[in-house]
RNA sequence: GCGGGGGUUGCCAAGCGGUCAAAGGCGCAGGGCUUAGGACCCUGUCUCGAAGGAGUUCGCGAGUUCGAUUCUCGUCCCCCGCACCA
């Protein structure tokens, strides 16, 4: 069968009658699904691949229902990779024209791509192509790209900022980066050679006095400062006093450089030797002790101040170090009296530790000294276990018999207005950009941010995602989780392709943030982004055009006028939009949750009524590849052109499909794929084969398979409306399959109105995942137009499932296996004979009398019938069975069941089948039981 | 660490108080389709079993219950996110 020919067949066909380009039809429902557009930096992966699929089999199906469909689709090229990736082409760089060369441009092509621009032509184009060869229901009519490159969707994207600025949703602040001192940039994640994930982490200065001068110790303990018994300096260091805003504080050299970065203002007065303070006492001041600088080799002058504070109750390293100056003293140059007066101070209890839990850490991993790198370990675990469990003591003041975790912040706050600490930044780990240099941390100002952490804000957002229909719905937890959770995102970026801030050209809108609300521009696109038909340009897209269109604000023949654009054409627009929105569903991969879809809730209740607010958002896992995580270390990274390349279209969407559900990661079974495409075909030809022809006449085996695929088509659809695709492949194919497999066992030549139906049925349940070969079956069974746009498979509800005709078929199943396996196990391969007993009429009766109930009350109820006591014994003990086995009575007429089958059962097992023969040699008629009948194989 | 999602028989995966040795798919084994078969159809696929049966299983450890894969608690492991970025 060639897949090939007939997909290229369907999607030439698709194309010509627009099949998926729907225009607004008032009154009929519509559906507007659509998925997150993707960054134009590589072709279309196929793990997005998944997720996308899974919005276009929804409008498939949703097509199917009767709605008018719309499912569009562009392409993202905000943001510097582009940019990043063009300028190492430029350069010259081997490492990114090694990941062009994978990925199959041709050599004589790879210059082209040291142009940003030349990749969001290439790409687009590309992933076009690919997704068409997929059978994408898409409607390309209306696809864009972003950027200024694309000046319609960029004079969209000003409005959009304006309007949220306007609405008071964007203000100004300030934020910590990662920078690089070279670039003079922020540095993300790829843009570095190490340090991927290392964010700014805060810590806190905390001031202690010498004299006027401050020594301002990092920490991540706060809280550990009223158990402070001395600070470190490191002797063999160099240190610098420096003015630092109104203060005086000495700090190591390099931490200058960094202070700079964080807005504090600096002038440095003069070097200090650290061996020179040592010995020196200062102030706590939150205490108001008074305690000496002691040296120490474990501080490290790049981290944090240089200037460090010793818990030795707590901290494993202040207690070894300490413990090494009384080891030797000599060495330290120090007099005992300065030593003699430092007694450890507990000030948190956890459970499993004494007072002093960093001593008996130390003392139980048998750390040596203060170079011992087992103090790691012994750090992180007494810092996990206090910060978590562990509760302030009494010399704690206001703070004390609070757990560490809730006071620290109350009290850094505390801290900070009393001018006894400072909040400062640093990098936990080393971040080195890709121009070799070290990165730090700087604080950004005039950064704008949308102000995502305004409370009233946040309750519009939950209000939005009350009234959302998710899939799954776990993830609304997930989404109230993060509207909580989100602070202030910073909107603007000084780089990268994009559209610049309306107010401050300086800027430009960053790549999340252009991405929010543009659902709503795809209901416009196919007018605006075709000048050649409507003669649009983008100038006429004012202000006032997208309020009139998108918000009903203003007048038409005023904004007519001003525009340039008819009233007609501008209407046309305004009802399309009023059609298509809000969108009904979006879907796309679990990560996105965190912020791109709970963003685009957000902005659209910044900027529209209620009854444009999105109806639905669903969120899927990230495909596996053969059980294993796809990754380019693994080198099993694979694009949808490679996948199609290798399984064809329909084999590839139905593997990806019966890949999973839900938000565990979904897995490419390659096996799978390579059966799929067999399958199918086998299909073909059994429906194509079997279509209208058959018996007239109706058997009983006809009513079953009714009932069987009538159930089985609900559940189908039932899945399908929750996106659980992989149990609607489950149930709608492969459960239809098995069960018309038993139906041809059973009757080798059809009914030819049962057949016809269920033929149809299954096609139209494959249609949404594998178009193209169920658009030929349909063709070829004289179906009417495409079979996408066929009613999806309903049921008689006058004609529901039969229970009893479908217990019936088990119970025969059930008789065979019985047969099958006693001729196993007795090994009786020989046989000629089975005789079937099926149990005495008593039995019925007892089971219909004493089911669900205690034994007490049913050996009563059952005993109260005077033919039931001639058998006294036999009663109990059945009974005794109902009871403890839960039996309850099919209603199956077994005798009148067997007798039907008493022929097929014979051809399956092998045997001649008689059944309730009056003789019975070995006395096995009393075994039976309703439901099992007795068996005598000979 | 925090928030979320998970750990089921060779693999993928359903089940979420009794009907469960646990659906289905894949893989594997045997048989059939009177040549072949990467096609298709049957059968089997935890262990034992010369009559349809019995036993041991659902990450690990406790508990609730007449009864737990399903509920509770603890514990270990895996995935996603923790941001300024696609």
């Amino acid at each position: 069968m060639d897949f090939k020919a007939i997909e290229e067949k369907w999607q030439q066909r698709y194309e010509e009658a627009k099949v998926f380009e729907p225009v607004v039809e008032p009154g009929r429902p519509k559906y507007f699904i659509n998925f997150p557009y993707p960054y134009m930096n590589g072709f279309f992966h196929i793990g997005r691949a998944f997720s996308g699929i899974r919005a276009e089999v929804m409008g498939r199906y949703k097509l199917m229902q009767g709605y008018n469909t719309l499912f569009p689709f562009a392409f993202h090229c905000t943001g510097t990779p582009i940019v990043a990736a063009a300028e190492r082409i430029a350069e010259g760089e081997k490492k990114q024209m090694d990941i062009l060369r994978k990925m199959g441009i041709p050599e004589s092509e790879i210059p082209k791509f040291a142009d940003p621009v030349y990749w969001t032509e290439f790409f687009p184009r590309e992933t076009t192509k690919d997704l068409k060869r997929i059978g994408a229901a898409v409607d390309w009519s209306r696809t864009f790209i972003t950027t200024s490159l694309n000046p319609c969707y960029d004079h969209f994207i000003q409005w959009q900022m304006r309007k949220l600025k306007a609405g008071g949703y964007i203000v100004m602040g300030e934020h910590p980066v990662v920078w690089c001192p070279h670039c003079k940039s922020p540095v993300g994640d790829h843009g570095r050679l190490e340090g991927e994930g290392v964010t700014p982490e805060e810590i806190y200065l905390i001031k202690f006095k010498l004299g006027e001068t401050v020594l301002p110790c990092g920490t991540y303990r706060p809280e550990t400062t009223f158990g402070v018994t001395n600070l470190w300096l490191n002797p063999e260091v160099t240190y610098v006093r420096a003015k630092v805003n109104d203060e005086e504080w000495l700090v190591t050299e390099a931490t200058i450089e960094k202070l700079k970065n964080q807005k504090f203002v600096v002038q440095e007065l003069e070097r200090v030797p650290g061996k020179a303070m040592i010995g020196k006492k200062v102030l706590n001041q939150v205490t108001g002790s008074m305690i000496p600088i002691l040296p120490a080799t474990f501080v490290e002058p790049e981290t944090g101040t240089g200037v460090v504070m010793s818990v030795p109750a707590h901290a494993p390293y202040d207690f070894a170090a300490l413990r090494d100056i009384e080891n030797n003293l000599q060495k330290s140059g120090l007099t005992p009296d300065v030593i003699s007066d430092i007694k450890l101070i507990p000030l948190i209890k956890i459970e499993g530790y004494g007072k002093f839990p960093a001593k008996e850490i130390v003392e139980g991993m048998n750390i040596r000294d203060q170079d011992d790198p087992k103090l790691e370990e012994a750090t992180k675990e007494i810092y996990k276990k206090e910060f978590h469990t562990g509760v302030l003591n009494e010399n704690t003041g206001k703070y004390a018999g609070k757990k560490v975790m809730e006071a620290k912040m109350e009290l850094v706050s505390d801290f900070v207005h009393e001018d006894k600490a400072a909040i400062f930044y640093e990098l936990p780990e080393t971040v080195q950009c890709r121009c070799l240099t070290k990165c730090v941390v700087k604080i950004v100002s005039d950064q704008w941010f949308l102000n995502y952490s305004n409370p009233i804000w946040k309750a519009q957002a939950h209000k939005a995602i009350a009234n959302m229909q998710l899939f799954p719905e776990k993830v609304r937890r997930q989404f109230d989780y993060v509207v909580d959770w989100l602070k202030d995102w910073a909107c603007t970026r000084e780089y990268g392709l994009g559209t610049e801030l309306p107010w401050d050209r300086r800027w430009v809108v960053e790549s999340l943030s252009d991405s929010t609300i543009y659902m709503a521009y795809y209901t416009i696109a196919r007018y605006v982004q075709h000048p050649e038909k409507y003669g649009i340009r983008p100038e006429q897209l004012t202000d006032a055009f997208f309020d009139y269109v998108f918000l009903s604000i203003g007048d038409g023949n005023e904004v007519a006028k001003t525009t340039g654009i008819s009233r007609d054409l501008l209407d046309a627009m305004k009802r399309e939009f009023e059609y298509w929105y809000p969108f009904d569903l979006r879907n796309s991969g679990k990560d996105l949750v965190q912020n791109h879809l709970t963003f685009a809730i957000f902005n659209h209740t910044a900027i529209f009524p209620e009854k444009h607010w999105p109806r639905g958002m669903s969120a899927n896992g990230f495909l596996q590849l053969d059980g294993q995580k796809m990754s380019t270390s693994k080198g099993n990274v694979y694009t949808l052109r490679q996948i199609c390349d290798m399984y064809g279209a329909d084999a590839t969407r139905l593997t990806l499909m019966y890949g999973g559900e839900g938000l565990e990661d979904p897995n490419w079974d390659s096996e799978f794929a390579r059966g799929a495409s067999p399958k199918l075909a086998q299909w073909y030809e059994f429906a194509v084969e079997n279509y209208g022809r058959g018996r007239d006449d109706e058997k009983f085996i006809d009513r079953w398979l009714e009932s069987v695929a009538t159930r089985t088509i609900r559940q189908t659809k039932e899945a399908m409306d929750r996106m659980e695709f992989r149990t609607a492949i489950q149930r709608g194919y492969f459960d239809m399959q098995r069960y018309l497999r038993w139906y041809i066992r059973r009757s080798p030549v059809p009914n030819k109105r049962v057949i016809s139906w269920f033929i149809e049925a299954q096609t139209k349940i494959l249609a949404p995942f594998c178009p193209h070969i169920c658009e030929e079956i349909w063709e070829k069974i004289g179906g009417q137009g495409f079979i996408a746009r066929a009613a999806y498979p309903s049921w008689d509800e006058a004609a529901p499932v039969d229970e009893s005709i479908e217990k019936s078929e088990d119970f025969i199943r059930s008789v065979i296996e019985d047969i099958l396996e006693i001729v196993e196990v007795a090994q009786l391969k020989d046989a000629k004979n089975v005789n079937i007993y099926t149990a005495d009429d008593w039995k019925y009766r007892a089971l219909q009398l004493a089911t669900g109930k205690n034994m007490g009350q049913a050996m009563k109820d059952v005993m109260a019938d005077p033919e039931m006591r001639k058998a006294g014994k036999e009663v109990s003990k059945y009974v005794g069975k109902v009871i403890s086995d839960r039996l309850v009575p099919s209603g199956v007429d077994e005798k009148a069941v067997l007798g039907e089958a008493q022929d097929f059962i014979g051809q399956e097992v092998g045997m001649r089948v008689v059944l309730n023969p009056a003789e019975d040699p070995e006395n096995k008629r009393r075994h039976a039981i309703p439901g099992r009948p007795a068996l005598l194989i000979k």
